[in-house]
DNA sequence: CATTCTATGTTTAGATG
DNA sequence: CCATCTAAACATAGAAT
């Protein structure tokens, strides 16, 4: 029996149902989590099945998500109500607050490495070159510190090894070269 | 070029990356919609992009499902505690995360600016000094685009006065758009 | 219930407009 | 950014186990 196409709507019968739900709800949580992971996004999905059942996606934690969809939606709604309610009412502005902040971070994130520039002009755009190009030479003049003070160390080992070294038989260091090479230990 | 199978990680291209997103994400969000009718699912779905901007699907309403989930889930926890201060509580945890993330922001942000450098090791700090390299290119690319853009868009508007722009050098030409631009006034 | 199979329907990567 | 196209990749209906 050919496979035909099939139309949305309530599946009549049982079992078919049941086995449609646990496929295609497979599919879904693969699905969720290949965009987690291709395009960087927070996901979180919640399934309850018509028994009750619960199953759950979550690409962080899914209480983390839940705060965070509560302050985004909160984000529009004014709130005037009760003074008893104070310290609910000041930790949420807090949270608004930091929300904000966190995203402006973050902006300033992406911009710094190059993605949400369409919205700058050229000046904004001359600015962020200045501050990316400190960033990166002072980026490379500490790894080239950091690079002279491992070779110099490198340096001084080599020559202490040497000085023990030398009085060594020949045998001796092509012994200790043979041992080096099978435990797979550079000797250069 | 034909398609290829792809790897479930990252898409490092802004653009693909972006693409990506929205049609997996329309995608996913019609799958969510198809089962939840066709199998008598309650479902919720939140995403928010790299970006923080939040997308939501529920079959029934957000707010119920959150709260039916809080239910389900503090099944095993079980939480002694007052039942009264829960949604203080949970803000309180809410903003201690969202701080940390923010510190966490911040030194991101000030290592991609050079700071804070001393702690890391000569892989870290070649890998950031790739993200910065990147930042830069793609920082430079866009202006350079910005650069042309107004130039050609300058010279049709000029194009009245071809005749005496065409006189002046090319390094007159890109020095009064910098004055212009200096000045805030769009020259596009 | 879950899994497996296979013939088909559906999604989507990559290119283009 | 958004829409459209195409072929390849992927998901899944229906059946059987």
């Amino acid at each position: 029996m050919v496979r035909q196409k099939i139309q949305i709507k309530k599946i009549d019968n049982l079992t078919a149902r049941q086995v449609t739900f646990s496929k295609r709800r497979r599919g879904l949580f693969k699905k969720a989590q290949e965009l987690s992971t291709l395009c960087d996004a927070d996901i979180g999905l919640i399934v309850f099945s018509a028994t009750g059942k619960l199953f759950e996606y979550s690409s962080s934690s899914m209480m983390q998500l839940i705060e965070k969809h509560k302050v985004h939606s909160e984000r529009d709604m004014d709130s005037p109500d009760q003074l008893q309610f104070s310290n609910l009412q000041s930790e949420k502005k807090n949270c608004g607050m930091l929300c904000r902040e966190f995203a402006e971070k973050n902006r300033e994130l992406r911009q710094l490495n190059g993605e949400e520039l369409q919205g700058l002009g050229l000046e904004e755009l001359m600015k962020l070159e200045k501050i990316v190009e400190g960033g990166i030479s002072r980026v490379m003049k500490i790894k080239g510190d950091k690079f002279r003070r491992e070779i110099s160390s490198l340096k001084k080992k080599a020559s202490h090894n040497f000085e023990y070294f030398s009085t060594l038989s020949l045998d001796s260091v092509n012994f200790l070269i043979r041992i080096l090479s099978l435990q797979g230990r550079g000797v250069s």
